[in-house]
RNA sequence: GCCCUGGUGGUGGAAUUGGUAGACGCGCAGGACUUAAAAUCCUGUAUGCAGCAAUGCGUGUGCGGGUUCAAGUCCCGCCCGGGGCACCA
């Protein structure tokens, strides 16, 4: 009988099915196990073999949980809504919905094609009204709520409201302004236009001001990879940043617990480095600058380094600045016009990162040094940003390199305060060595000086000590059709949320959820609105107009880990109890490239969500495993400049070539299919080729997986031709689950040869199932509980890689030794069901068992088989390994040293010295110091 | 530019805590079976030098330094690739 894969992967998937193998129950005795991955955006490209290295993963995982006596949770779901869907739609009139399911059904057949045990009744759908409903709805939570910054948590803005009307907001300043203040009677007498507006300044979803990209031509908001080179990717066209209404999430008031819960998971340090620098917590010090000339105006600076104070040369103000207009001189005022011109087609990063071009503007304005009195010149650049700090910066030239070269770049003078450490070519930003020029801050230890420095700020009334996060409140609007629809309807200008009783609405109106109406087109609205602003008839009610914006795509991955636990209740999110059981993510798998955006926003909505009572725990994500990516390789074929004429690889330099991309799906190996070629394009079809050794060789390059490149391996293909099993265990097989590596189709091969090796211990080609009951042999069971131990050990640390080596080993070592016995081989057939599990299954029916593999418990390995008395030890002179010898484990360290330096090799090496250290590791290795 | 990350044979990678570098697989070379092929099996395969050979000696984990009895692993300085940088998902 031979390895017959498509039939019994076909026979065990109906099974499976038909048994609802994979139906996860929230009631259960059984201690729970989550494990989650990212779910996929639904491209209309389809899987290609790098996405599912994760799931394969989680799967074997999630199968090793099950067998380890755990009810695992283990779904998958689609994060349906997004722009590619909405610009196929703008190209092609296909509404997003539409491509979206056939994407979707796409996906689902090739995720099924590989045999993951998901529990497809769990299924999410960000695009789902059922979904998404609950998506506005908690929305409409973070919407009622504010941060209570004494008792650090949300509560409900009702309960503000309370206190205003008790103290005002004495005890509670407003988080985006500290000097707004207001007593009970002041709000009392507040209209409610100004009560509303007052209380949007303490909402955890709240609107503000913020800048797009707008693109007068298209007449639309471009996402940051529209842009490109400064004009957008759609016709090139010129693009500006232009200032727009926008929801937000005040995440910032989180900054603090988002940084210090860190701690208490389970990620990579890596991981967590780049949230706590997304975070960015600096502490410093706020510092106010009067104005000269002008009454009661002031420039407000954050600074790090108070202890330079005195060093200050000029002063910087983000081209955004309110006070940019008031400041600036009426001789200045063209120039300064000119300059935010130029910084208004500028993007963020643009202004960070090239430090080299130094660029700014004078206002004409000076301020005056709190303490020297020194006329300190006021100018504004764009790397200054307006949304970090308060917009402003002292420049210390001497201590800072940006100012350093902006001073240098402007012949603004340099003031000194540290000595002979700073030596006029560079900004000396080592915090070792005493300040001069400095005031009372003379002859003091740098490290020491900002301490006395905030002080001596705070004395002076002039500013206070500050802690400062990079971190800026979430954009939460976008200009576009396919996403959430907010809950929100504005009465003259007002917005307020459909279930407010000052709606006055119709029932109707006050449900959830807001339903994305069906459009014609999806071209964008008046104004910079989105495309919904098209629809009359949706936007006007009779309780007021619409929201227009729809929510990004980060809204609903935020919390779809919550409705899988209990993903078809109509009343809530998820029930109390699911919630409670299943708590949070155990592990959950995904790339790098969400570090920070997703993962930092639904560790927010979690916390809020928790802060509100709707669920007992504050964290999403309890471990972290990060994956690679699996990359393409790229084929060329070299065609000779000016004519229709590829020349193999080897040949190419003999002749003026361009290196062409050919589809890896017509290369073997190296070798093209040059037939295949041909038919590629109608231009190949007469090419002609010059061969070496009578084959046309192609040349390679690792790139990204993409269409564009045409380096993109179906797994359908894959699983087609040699099995699911075979794919998974090969894309384990390729090395490390966290590192990306290229796809070699080639390799698989030896996966497919190993699959096939370990069914012949099973079954003969002529006699079939030759399994017996013959007692196993010590050696038989040692490799046996070595491979129950390493794979055990391999899959808890995510290592699958060397478990497949194990595997391999383990298969090579009882194929030498001819054996099919039972004990051995039932064993195998279970440790093994995790990575391959049609296979398994088989084999494990073949043992006339009656229910899945899934359920049988994963064996445990037993010492007394895999203990070794002896060890081989390498042993070496001064370092270096001259010779190798057997002793036993439990030898006394001094007969083993004696005997050692008995030995003829150890001599000779010793070269008749005296040895002057020996170093003996048990079970290890040893070492002679001569 | 900033943050994170990786770099080991022809190739994917192994070496889990500082302890024999190259497990396992691919590729390649040689062989067995076969009329032939496929499939399968066996042997060899980091590199230089010496040797018919067994083997011996040296070199070797991106580059340059350092710590240590011992470094792929730790420290310092560089080079190159990948991911992210707030509206791609």
């Amino acid at each position: 009988m031979e390895y017959a894969f498509s039939a019994i992967e076909k026979k065990w998937k109906q099974y499976w099915q038909q048994q609802q193998v994979y139906k996860v129950d929230n009631d259960t005795s059984k201690p729970k196990f989550y494990i989650l991955d990212m779910f996929p955006y639904p491209s209309g490209a389809g899987l290609h073999v790098g996405h599912p290295l994760g799931y394969i993963a989680s799967d074997i995982y999630a199968r090793y949980k099950r067998q380890r006596g755990y009810n695992v949770l283990h779904p998958m779901g689609f994060d349906a809504f997004g722009l590619p869907a909405e610009q196929y739609a703008l190209e092609t009139g296909q509404h997003p919905a539409v491509t979206t399911e056939k994407n979707i059904a796409r996906y689902r057949e090739q995720l099924d094609n590989i045999g993951f045990c998901y529990d497809w009744d769990r299924q999410v759908r960000t695009s789902d009204p059922q979904y998404y409903k609950w998506t506005q709805w908690i929305f409409l939570q973070l919407f009622h709520s504010w941060y209570d910054r004494k008792q650090n948590k949300a509560r409900p803005i009702s309960e503000l409201v309370a206190v205003f009307e008790k103290e005002g907001n004495n005890n509670h300043i407003c988080p985006d302004d500290a000097q707004f203040c207001f007593d009970a009677k002041a709000w009392k007498s507040m209209p409610e236009k100004e009560r509303r507006e007052t209380l949007m300044r303490y909402r955890l979803a709240y609107q503000g001001y913020a800048e797009v990209w707008w693109c007068e031509a298209l007449g639309t908001v471009l996402a940051n990879d529209e842009v490109v080179n400064g004009v957008s990717e759609r016709g090139g066209y010129p693009v500006i940043r232009k200032q727009m209404r926008q929801w937000f999430l005040r995440i910032t008031e989180y900054a603090e617990r988002l940084l210090t819960s860190l701690e208490t998971l389970d990620w990579t340090d890596a991981m967590k480095e780049m949230q706590r620098n997304w975070i960015g917590k600096s502490n410093g010090a706020e510092v106010r600058f009067e104005v000269d000339g002008m009454v009661d105006t002031h420039i407000t600076v954050f600074t790090t380094r108070p202890d330079t104070i005195f060093g200050v040369d000029f002063m910087v103000l983000a081209p955004e600045h309110d006070l940019v207009e008031t400041l600036t001189t009426p001789e200045q005022k063209h120039e300064i016009e000119e300059y935010k011109k130029y910084v208004q087609s500028r993007s963020e990063r643009e202004r960070m990162a090239e430090v080299k071009q130094v660029t700014g503007c004078f206002t004409g304005a000076t301020v005056t040094h709190p303490f020297n009195k020194r006329k300190i010149p006021v100018w504004i650049s764009e790397y200054v940003l307006a949304g970090y700090g308060t917009g402003a910066i002292m420049a210390v030239p001497s201590g800072d390199d940006r100012d350093h070269a902006f001073a240098k770049h402007f012949e603004i003078p340099i003031t000194n305060i540290f000595g002979n450490n700073y030596n006029e070519q560079e900004a000396y930003t080592e915090k070792i060595g005493t300040l001069e020029n400095s005031g009372f801050l003379n002859g003091i230890e740098i490290a020491k000086a900002g301490d006395i420095a905030i002080r001596a700020i705070e004395d002076a009334g002039i500013g206070k000590a500050k802690v400062n996060y990079k971190l800026r409140d979430a954009g939460f609007s976008r200009q576009r059709y396919w996403g959430e629809p907010f809950p929100i309807i504005y009465i003259k200008g007002m917005p307020y949320s459909i279930d407010e009783a000052e709606l006055n609405a119709h029932p109707a109106l006050q449900q959830l959820p807001v339903e994305l109406p069906l459009v014609e087109n999806y071209k964008p609205g008046p104004e910079g609105e989105g495309p919904l602003a098209n629809v009359q008839e949706w936007v006007d009610t009779h309780a007021g107009m619409r929201e227009t914006n729809t929510m990004p795509g980060y809204a609903g991955s935020s919390w779809y880990f919550l409705r899988y636990m209990d993903p078809h209740n109509n009343d809530t999110f998820a029930s109390r109890n699911a919630t409670d059981y299943w708590r949070e993510v155990d592990i959950y798998i995904g790339g790098t490239e969400h570090a920070v955006g997703h993962l930092l926003y639904s560790r927010m909505w979690t916390k809020a969500l928790y802060d509100l009572g709707h669920i007992g725990f504050e964290e999403p994500f309890k471990k972290l495993v990060n994956q690679g990516m699996i990359q393409g390789s790229s084929r060329f074929a070299y065609r000779v400049n000016g004519e229709n004429k590829f020349v193999s690889k080897g040949l190419a330099a003999q002749f003026d070539t361009t290196a062409v991309r050919v589809d890896v799906n017509f290369v073997n190996g190296t070798e093209l299919n040059i037939e295949a070629f041909k038919n590629w394009r109608p231009e190949y079809a007469d090419a002609e080729f010059v061969l070496e050794d009578g084959k046309y060789i192609c040349g390679a390059e690792v790139e990204k997986m993409s269409k564009s490149k045409y380096n993109v391996v179906n797994p359908d293909d894959i699983v087609a031709q040699y099995g699911a099993d075979t794919f998974r265990m090969y894309e384990m097989f390729l090395g490390p689950i966290d590192i990306s590596k290229p796809w070699d189709t080639k390799g698989i091969e030896g996966v497919h040869r190993f699959l096939k090796k370990m069914w012949r211990l099973y079954f003969d080609e002529q006699k079939g199932w030759i399994v017996t009951d013959d007692a196993p042999t010590e050696a038989e069971l040692r490799i046996i509980h070595k491979t129950i131990k390493k794979v055990g050990e391999d899959i808890e640390r995510f290592s699958f890689n060397t478990s497949v080596a194990q595997f391999m080993i383990c298969v090579n070592e009882l194929s030498a030794l001819n054996c099919h016995k039972r004990t051995i081989l039932e064993a195998l057939s279970v440790i093994i069901a995790s990575f391959a599990p049609h296979i398994a299954e088989e084999l494990w029916h073949q043992f006339s068992h009656e229910t899945t593999v899934l359920d049988a418990p994963f064996p445990k390995y037993e010492e007394q088989y895999i203990a070794e008395n002896t060890k081989k030890y390498p042993v070496a002179v001064n370092g270096k390994t001259r010779v190798e010898m057997e002793f036993p484990l439990d030898i006394e360290e001094s007969i083993l040293q004696q005997e050692v330096l008995a030995d003829a090799t150890i001599q000779k090496w010793m070269d008749g010295k005296e040895h002057k250290k020996f170093i003996y590791v048990k079970g290890k290795m040893i070492n002679v110091v001569v």
